[in-house]
DNA sequence: CGGTTTTGACCAGCGC
DNA sequence: GCGCTGGTCAAAACCG
């Protein structure tokens, strides 16, 4: 992975072209995905787009037929109707460890199942996501070995941005659980939580801001950790739990509750910060920062999208 | 030295 | 009221 890194960061053209036709292969050969490491290394096989467009945030998943290259499936994640974030957080986290064809399974998330939105699996086979119409829940999939699975409950507030909708999209083992929104939802307690993302590992979670982890718990009789977050900003109400399977280390549920009241100042303070700390995760975020600033200046939603697809598809930006 | 992680204790909500 | 479970606190340890 590290070499596929240094690849990219040496000849970007040559490989964003030879990596998208993994992507592309990958998409339909499920059996390569499920049988060779190699092939497993060869996370999703779809793209996912976040669009920072004059005034929305929502994440499209675009996914291409390997034999014929067109567009087989498109699937739009989260809402169009909050403010446009700073351009400078665009980001596209992915992963690419060996685990990423594992299969996972969180019994939380099997309880909001439905199957309207077609989608492709990691190892190529179909899951499907539901948005029922009246409260814009998600979706999760209809195959248990599925390793993409995307959940939606209730959409943001009209005129809101939610930075944590922002939050990547693991490219394995994806699940996005949105709980209601703290304004559309005042008759709760606690502000609910906003998301939840599964990934295969816990270094693909990272979303741009800075955690610091506050406290620990074994869940349900040892199967579940989960590990408590907040944002290292002062006064942000924003927290995220991490929730890892003892028995599954390969798949992290992270939820995130509350909002961000700041800029995501980590993508500017790890800029910094990387040059120091090249280990922090945040820090692999501000390249990842940069690489959207970049990819924005070539211009273009192409653009955009070959450079996520290229990221969805494994390739994690580290500093050296 | 400052920030982060670890970990045991405490507290609150909920069901019985 | 009691016990269970989840969430948070806070001191100590750890790390760069």
């Amino acid at each position: 992975m590290f070499q596929r890194d240094a690849q990219v960061g040496t000849k970007p053209e040559a490989d964003w072209v030879r990596l998208e036709h993994q992507v592309e292969c990958a998409n339909t050969s499920s059996e390569a995905l499920s049988v060779t490491p190699a092939a497993i290394s060869v996370p999703h096989s779809a793209s996912v787009t976040q669009k920072p467009m004059s005034n929305c945030y929502a994440k499209k998943k675009v996914q291409h037929c390997c034999q014929s290259g067109r567009v087989v499936d498109v699937v739009y994640i989260g809402d169009h109707n909050h403010d446009p974030p700073h351009r400078k957080c665009i980001r596209v986290i992915s992963s690419a460890k060996p685990t990423l064809g594992s299969q996972i399974v969180d019994p939380s998330v099997q309880k909001l199942d439905g199957s309207d939105i077609s989608v492709c699996s990691a190892d190529g086979r179909h899951s499907s996501l539901h948005v029922p119409e009246s409260e814009q829940q998600s979706s999760s999939s209809s195959n248990g070995n599925v390793g993409a699975k995307i959940e939606e409950k209730n959409a943001l507030v009209p005129g809101q941005w939610n930075p944590n909708k922002m939050a990547p999209v693991g490219l394995q083992g994806l699940r996005i659980k949105e709980r209601s929104a703290a304004h559309s939802v005042p008759v709760l307690k606690k502000e609910p939580a906003i998301a939840v993302h599964t990934f295969p590992d816990e270094g693909s979670s990272n979303d741009g801001y800075r955690w610091r982890k506050y406290g620990q718990k074994m869940l349900k009789g040892n199967s579940f950790i989960r590990s408590y977050y907040r944002c290292t900003s002062s006064a942000c109400p924003a927290r995220k739990h991490v929730e890892r399977a003892a028995d599954e280390a390969t798949s992290t549920t992270i939820t995130y509750e509350g909002k961000h009241d700041h800029d995501n100042a980590c993508c500017k303070k790890n800029r910094s910060l990387s040059a120091r700390r090249p280990s922090s995760k945040c820090s692999m975020d501000s390249e990842v920062d940069i690489m959207g600033e970049k990819i924005l200046e070539l211009g273009g939603e192409e653009a955009l999208e070959s450079a996520q697809t290229l990221l969805s598809i494994g390739v994690e930006l580290k500093p050296c």
